[in-house]
This record gives structure tokens, C-alpha cells and sequence, in this order.
DNA sequence: ACAAAAGTGTTATCAGTACACCCATGC
DNA sequence: GCATGGGTGTACTGATAACACTTTTGT
């Protein structure tokens, strides 16, 4: 028995996924296409979201959805802002878009994101001919798409200088330079490798595992892993106050 | 001619004021009482909050809902989170509460916190019974917004770390000391006062004024300002990463 | 003259930054 | 043997942290 949805309050995920091969973040959007006879009125691509259902938190409605595009559960998620415009939703396309759907004009959305790898995703029989695109270039976006995304991207940028989070992106074993591509990825800025790699290596909980990468054709790199419990431990509050 | 109100979606405001005399950062409550014949049967404090309406936006609703409260308009805001659990108005006193009020059970709220001087708040012939609490020392609350206030806390005090609103909570002209009575009181740590000094007047955004503090009985201190212009020239993001 | 808070300097340590070459491996 | 990315060391600089006493003023 399924619960009634919530027809002026949704939840809208920015799926971000990692290409750790061509060291792109990427942004999970599902197409939007509409036409008429004579011609097509809407194509263009959105976040994935769905209405809250009544019985159920906005953290289970993120889970849920992205559930329900990517087959994913325990993934990384930030509930990062709500976005609630009595325009957000009311451009030519937008409307034409919510004519067809089930769908109030004045909707309220939480928006989140999701960190993840983009290989643990098989876009393969998916029913909403998702695609990947590097954040930064993005394809046309409906609704007020584009600003949530972007608001994301902004909040993912600060939060990683100080949380964790990058490894959410990376797989389990990762070399000290995927996590600097990363880094260069997300920020957009170059980074000495020599610093970096020392800044790391030194934290007690990114620890150097007895493996080595298989299958490239070059020096094999030193594998390492991140470990929570050694990072929980360890992490204290700093107060250091730079303003 | 008023918009209607949407039923199930408010914004509730963290009103934190800094009072500078007893060095103490507050939250401003209004009371909520409701009693029978025979008996009191609501009687503690929630967070000023209202409906959002039709046509306004969130931070319009949140801009209203402060100005109704305190007669003060452009105050530093931040929306920092969404609350929408399906039982976070349903333990019993809320919910003989709700039937007096023209309130959906399953309301989503949006939660702002706003910065400003206690001082500034003329509390006297106040409708709503404001007053206000130090944020460690609340009392009993309505609703979850005891939750609510504790998460806006933690919002502002890893805030107040890396961005210039403290001066938000104090007046145009401050001392040193009273910067670091500040930091005290929001961070709940000690703080060395050479240290701070010297790192605060190293800020060309801080300046010193030809003027102290007058009507004190003691040595007067130096008044400083903080110049947003010269911040925001100065100002230039850094990415260090600090995990 | 006393109380109260304002204001001041030095040293040690740590972290960040800049910078260029050799090494190990697969092909 | 060569191309590719992996991996390494040092010196400089700037910021933070620890620490205690003198000064100024109002009363």
C-alpha cells in the first residue's frame, strides 16, 4: 500500500558521480521530452526528484529516488537547500511540462546531493534516459534546475576542504594522485603533487595498503585507503578563525 | 489585499541576538500558552515561524516574519535547513495546539536564523510575549524546535570560523575585547588575548577609529569598525585543505 | 591609592609553499 | 630503450600558540 504524495513539496537530488578514468565529476540528469503533432515542445534535461509521500521524511524521499534512478542505497547524501519561488516552475516549457504532469505550479523542493562513483551506476535499461554530464558543462535544464545545481556544486566545493567526503567519490583503494585529480577536479586548481601527497600520507588515517594497482601500463601505484574509525578517532575541532 | 497561505509549508526563524553587556548570545521565543477550564494545557516557548504565502518567496516570508516580531527589517539571514519529518508536530501538546490553529499536522517548515543585537529589539508592548534565552540555557519547547535552534547553532558557530558575520551581532563600533567576548560565547572556548589582538588589527578590514569608548568606569578602550568594502577587496577564497 | 580592564612582545613550533629530477614499470 | 606517470627532499616563509606584566583610567 502506498502512501499519498504531498502535492506541493518534492525533493530534488543532484546526483553527483566521479569518472575516476577521465577524472570528471559528473551530474546524473534525466532527459524531458514532450511533443505535439506538429512539433517538439519540450527537450531538455532535469534533476531526478519525485513529491514527498505523507508518511515519509525528506531523507526518505531522497533515498528513495535515488533508489529509484540508479538502484543505489547508503550513498552519501546533504540535504543543502530548499528552494521554494512562486516562479520557480513558471517558464513556457516548465508549464507546459507540469500540464502533463501531477504536479502544483507553486511546488516547494528540498534539494540534495549525492556523492558517488559514476561506475556504480548502470545506465543501462534505465527508464529515464539518464545521462552523465561534467558539471561543468552542462546541457539545457528545466525548471530552476541549473541554479540547484550549481548551489550544490558550490556547497560540495567548500565542504570538502574540511569533511572527508572526497573519498565518498572514490573507490575504496585509490592512489594518492586519483585523490589529487579529484581534488583538481572539484576545485579547478592545480595542486604540487609533492605537497599534497605529503599532506596526505602523513594523516594517520589514510593508510597504505599491502597492494599495489594491477593493469596499467606504467609504474603501478602504492594503493591506500581511507579509514573512518582511525579519522574519527583522530579528528578534533579546530577553532581556528579565518575571516 | 493579502495572498492566501500555503497550509503546509511555514518558515520558522532563529532570531540569535548578542547581548554585549552580559556577553551572552540569546534566541528569542514567544510563549505559547493554552489552557481549559480546569487546566493549563500548553505552556512553553517555540521559534517565531508562519505560514509562507502564495506569492512570496521564502526569504520574503522570513524578512516578514522577523519584521512582525521585532519591527526590524534587512538583517543578516541564512536558510539553513528544512525540516519535514511526518511526526515533527505530533507529540501530544503540539497536536492540541495544531486544533487551534490553522495549521496542517504535516508541515514542512524551512528554517532561517538571522543575526542580530539584543539591544536593537524593543520587547515591550510585544504581541507575542517574546523573550529571550541564552542559546545553552533553553527552555522547554514546542514542536522540534529545540532540534531546530541546535542545528542553526552549529550552523553560525562553524560560520562565524570562516566568514566576517560576527560583526552581524555587534554594534558598528567595538572594542577588541568585545570581538573575543564574542568568539567565547558563540564557540564556548578560551581564547588568548594577544594572540586574538594582534591577529584582528592585522586585518585591513578592521579599523581603528579616532574615538573610545565613553561612560565607562575604567580605561577606555579603542573603538574599531569593520569595513565590508575593504573586505570584499581584500577578501580571496583559499583552498586549504584542511581534513 | 586602588580596582578593573586595556594593552603590549618574544620565542618556538608547525604548516604551507615553491621548486626539479630520478625511478619503476609495461610495452 | 623509451614513454609514462610515480615518487621523492629541502629551504623559506608566515601563522599559530604559549606565556605575564605594565599602563591607563575612573572612582
Amino acid at each position: 500500500m502506498k502512501s499519498e504524495i504531498i502535492l506541493n513539496i518534492s525533493v530534488d537530488c543532484v546526483v553527483f558521480g566521479y569518472d575516476i578514468h577521465t577524472k570528471s565529476l559528473n551530474v546524473l540528469l534525466i532527459k524531458r521530452y514532450l511533443e505535439s503533432e506538429k512539433m517538439v515542445l519540450v527537450d531538455d534535461y532535469v534533476l531526478t526528484g519525485y513529491h514527498v509521500y505523507k508518511n515519509e521524511t525528506l531523507d526518505e524521499t531522497a533515498t528513495r529516488v535515488l533508489k529509484e534512478l540508479t538502484g543505489l542505497t547508503d550513498q552519501y547524501k546533504k540535504q543543502f537547500k530548499a528552494f521554494g519561488d512562486p516562479d520557480r516552475l513558471l517558464n513556457p516549457k516548465d508549464l507546459i511540462w507540469i500540464k502533463n504532469a501531477e504536479f502544483h505550479e507553486r511546488t516547494t523542493t528540498v534539494a540534495y546531493y549525492f556523492l558517488l562513483k559514476t561506475e556504480d551506476v548502470n545506465l543501462k535499461n534505465n527508464n529515464y534516459h539518464a545521462k552523465w554530464f561534467p558539471v561543468d558543462t552542462l546541457p539545457e535544464l528545466g525548471f530552476d534546475h541549473e541554479q540547484i545545481i550549481l548551489e550544490a556544486y558550490e556547497d560540495l566545493k567548500v565542504k570538502c576542504l574540511s569533511e572527508p567526503i572526497i573519498f565518498k567519490l572514490l573507490p575504496d583503494k585509490f592512489t594518492i594522485n586519483e585523490v589529487q585529480d579529484l581534488y583538481q577536479s572539484i576545485l579547478g586548481i592545480d595542486i604540487d603533487n609533492r605537497n599534497f601527497r605529503r599532506k596526505l600520507i602523513n594523516k594517520k588515517y589514510i593508510i597504505a595498503l599491502d597492494e599495489k594497482q594491477v593493469g596499467v601500463s606504467k609504474k603501478p601505484a602504492q594503493l591506500y585507503m581511507f579509514s573512518k574509525e582511525v579519522y574519527d578517532k583522530v579528528f578534533q575541532k579546530n577553532y581556528l578563525i579565518s575571516i
